[in-house]
DNA sequence: TGTTAGCACTCGAACATCAAGAGTGCTAAC
DNA sequence: GTTAGCACTCTTGATGTTCGAGTGCTAACA
């Protein structure tokens, strides 16, 4: 048994060719079918010879004596890394994308959001999305809007184009003048300064305050719990109706499947770890039991020349890995550019 | 056949009898465990007679000849008019949802996008939303907010307690005091206007602006935009995996049935024309095809006095209509209390 | 007239049986 | 190393068969 570099030349045909059928076809493939479709002029019986070895190699699994063979995951693994050739996309298709990625949201996270529902709208899958987590972000603005009887609009924006508002209350009508004073007062302690001192700074505040402290204090909790959320990086799932279009599951495990996407840890999950460039991760690689015969495709984004985020599709392990690649490829960088054009000069 | 109205009392108490096992078990309930269930005393070929008479009056159905009978659609209506007796949730049921309801959230429209969540989860099925749709709503504040190079960040509050925000490129660079006398004017002309006039002001102030129409114009295009956003109500749908316990969908009606529902106008009319109070909508009542199988149980909630929008669920026909209709009772009270306490005095 | 026991009948669910067909592994010959 | 041939395996779908729950009807009863 050698080394997987070292798989003879036509035994890596053949299995290029078992898995596009399969991927294309869903059922197993059989060496009358192969022999037919390699077009190498070698009979079915000598297929069969090579495939009974690319079996005991575990590229390929039969899922019962007599039907064909059906790739396992290590076999998508070497197809994926050494046989898949890598579409470019056509111009057609990229200005598809762009077209569909002319995203008119208001900030950073809702564009992220949207850029899932399009990601899952080009490929049929279900789309992850994460928002950038970076320590270094600034806060970019406060804004407190007087907005009717002992009630502030408290509005957020930081340096990576998130924006947080939130309706607070406060005990006692305060002064337009007062609120003008507190507003000046924390946008001078906070603005540019990175989100994650801010938590020390407002308790200073809090100090200097004095007897305005009870009034304003619901204001600065709010902003401490708002630069709390945006801490912790969102993940968004989208186009979840194109899970059912895995024909290998049965609507018990999509029921779990779907429970389980709404945690957020483990949908993070999916896609974490992912340094650069676009990834796949194969049936059990992404780590959860339940994903086992799902494949992840993700890719990360840049925004202000740093790696931000990722991006991605969950779909059946007998996907497209090829066109999924491609198409993730160009709709990462888009989506970097999108992101940079609208919020880069923040 | 004698007028709904005057069912023997008889019929009535095993009617109602059938239609209870059949939503606590799901199973066709026959003569003989219908005799027992009662308790009247009857044989089962009494209660059998009954039972013929109520398939002929259209209340029950019988799936075939030797199994026993489930309510037809008439017979729910009938069960929910007359029979259904109302529960009062019991102190630890309005607790738990009063604390699932501690919802902090930023606006108004995220606040009813949660609490959608939260009744799904209180009652185990699907939950849909609506945000009011109310012609006089008022603008409350406008923002602009220098965030960069030739970036500025829009942000618009209004009575009903909608923050929208918006992150906006403008051709030029601005000075902050250019920026500020622009905010200024806007703030004058559209404050405290109903949203409904706020297309013809803005064409005014666009002509008032002389030189710096060209380089202010995307603002007024982004105000434009999202008040207009604002005005058409938002639909929000949550817990969409709870449709998987209907037990009678198969995969690919329940594949149909999350596409359709992530188009607003359908969703919407699930829960559209919902005047006032607690109403249910029994299978083909809700008018889509697809969810004939499905009913709806809805109720409208109020803001500022006024009636102002539709919290609902979406669950399978067979479902504890006696303990959805109190739970949506008290959940859109409890709702209305939310709102109006954090967003009333806008 | 309303109620009930008794009984034959119906129909679906679950299980076994069977033939067809696809695909294999092995062997022997090329 | 390749290939034809052939027996073997295993799924799939069609066809029967049994079992039991539930019914409708009839005749007797109060």
């Amino acid at each position: 048994m050698g080394d997987i570099m070292d798989l003879a030349e036509r035994k890596k045909k053949i299995l290029g060719a078992i898995i596009e059928a399969y991927i294309s076809t869903g059922e197993p493939v059989g060496s009358k079918m192969l022999a037919e479709l390699t077009g190498m002029g070698l009979s079915s019986a000598t297929i069969r010879n090579e495939m009974s070895e690319l079996v005991e190699l575990g590229f390929l699994e039969q899922p019962h004596t007599s039907a064909g063979r059906v790739p396992s995951q290590n076999g998508y693994r070497f197809f994926v890394d050494k046989l898949m050739l890598r579409r470019i996309l056509t111009h057609e298709e990229t200005r598809q994308i762009d077209l569909l990625l002319q995203i008119k949201e208001s900030d950073l996270e809702s564009t992220l959001e949207a850029a899932g529902k399009v990601l899952s709208q080009i490929t049929g899958c279900a789309a992850v999305s994460t928002s950038p987590q970076d320590k270094n972000v600034m806060l970019r603005a406060i804004e407190l809007v007087p907005a009717g009887r002992r009630t502030v609009m408290l509005v957020i924006l930081t340096s990576s184009g998130v924006i947080k508002n939130r309706i607070c209350r406060i005990p006692d009508d305060q002064t337009p003048e007062m609120l003008r004073f507190f507003a000046c007062l924390v946008n001078e302690k906070l603005v540019n300064k990175p989100l994650c001192t801010i938590d020390c700074i407002i308790i200073e505040i809090s100090k200097e305050l004095f007897e305005y402290t009870f009034a304003l204090s619901p204001i600065l909790e709010a902003v401490r719990e708002e630069i709390t959320g945006i801490l912790s990086s969102e993940v968004f799932l989208g186009g979840e109706a194109n899970l059912f279009k895995s024909s290998s599951l049965n609507l018990a495990t999509l029921h779990e499947m779907l429970n389980l996407l709404e945690h957020r840890e483990q949908l993070m999950q999916l896609i974490d770890g992912i340094k650069s460039g676009v990834e796949v991760r194969i049936g059990t690689e992404n780590g959860l039991l339940l994903m086992q015969s799902s494949s992840v495709v993700a890719s990360t984004y840049a925004f202000q020349g740093k790696i931000a985020g990722t991006i991605g599709i969950i779909g059946p392990q007998r996907m497209n890995y090829a066109k999924m690649v491609s198409n993730l490829e160009y709709f990462s960088y888009a989506l970097s550019r999108l992101i940079n054009n609208t919020f880069g000069s923040l």
